[in-house]
DNA sequence: CCAGACGTTGTT
DNA sequence: GTCTGG
DNA sequence: CCAGACGTTGTT
DNA sequence: GTCTGG
């Protein structure tokens, strides 16, 4: 799944191609996006530029409009009819721009995470979809990463993965205003090769923990 | 009809 | 809001 | 996702 | 064990 991921634009071009979009890129340097934490993403509605909500979806029937963390993330199998997803899957995506995201290896006692980048060093896309809650001052809005089964190199970390748009035209679709079955066609695992991994220092685990050093390699003891 | 859930991952 | 269970 | 709390009365 | 906070 996805439950952690890392956003460092600093340093890097102003400019994104997302879609047939050429966006600026929001300044931020972001070692460890946890659930609750506000992060960028382009929705359908607004495709022009980078929005800050808040990871973990929060339904629009939400009684008291809390995002918990219970839904960061939303399977791909089954989304269009879930009562929380079946609105958003059709009339709110979204893109949710990372440079990395993290899984943990349990070892006995130990939660060893690694983190997952693209080979090419690109950046990596998540289909996202976002909500609007309306039951308080002002609109809270929030999205969710989709999920779906890993491909070879991920499935030896987990028997989930995020789902990724890696090109243009992907991203565009996903976007676009398309049929429910051309939409969930795109939800599906990435070709294999397309990542690698590396441990990184458990230090992380804790969330409040976000510091460049987070992307260091770090050497596992046996 | 009303009440209560609405989610994922992982573990047993 | 909408579906399921009783 | 992981870490940390999980309780009350009374006192500062 | 389970919930909350980040």
């Amino acid at each position: 799944m996805c439950g952690r991921y890392s956003l460092v634009t600093t340093d890097v071009a102003v400019q994104i191609q997302l879609g047939n979009m050429q966006l600026e890129l929001p300044s931020i340097a972001r070692y460890n996006i946890a659930p609750t934490q506000f992060a960028p993403v382009v929705t359908n509605t607004q495709p022009g530029l980078f929005q800050h909500f808040t990871w973990g979806l929060v339904p629009f029937w939400s009684k008291d409009g809390k995002n918990t963390g219970k839904m960061i993330n939303a399977r791909a199998e089954g989304i269009e009819s879930k009562p929380s997803f079946r609105q958003p899957i059709r009339t709110k995506r979204c893109l949710v721009l990372a440079d990395s995201f993290y899984e943990w290896r349990k070892t006995g006692t130990q939660k060893q995470p690694y983190r997952i980048l693209l080979q090419n060093g690109t950046w990596l896309v998540f289909a996202g979809i976002w909500e609007e809650w309306r039951g308080g001052e002002q609109p809270m809005r929030s999205f969710s990463i989709i999920t779906t089964t890993p491909n070879r190199e991920m499935a030896t970390l987990h028997d989930r993965m995020p789902v990724l748009l890696l090109d243009a035209a992907t991203q565009q679709q996903w976007l676009s205003e398309n049929s429910l079955p051309s939409i969930l066609a795109l939800l599906k695992p990435p070709p294999d090769d397309v990542l690698t991994y590396y441990p990184v220092n458990p230090l992380m685990n804790k969330a409040t923990f976000d510091a460049p050093s987070i992307h260091t390699p770090f050497s596992v003891e046996f």
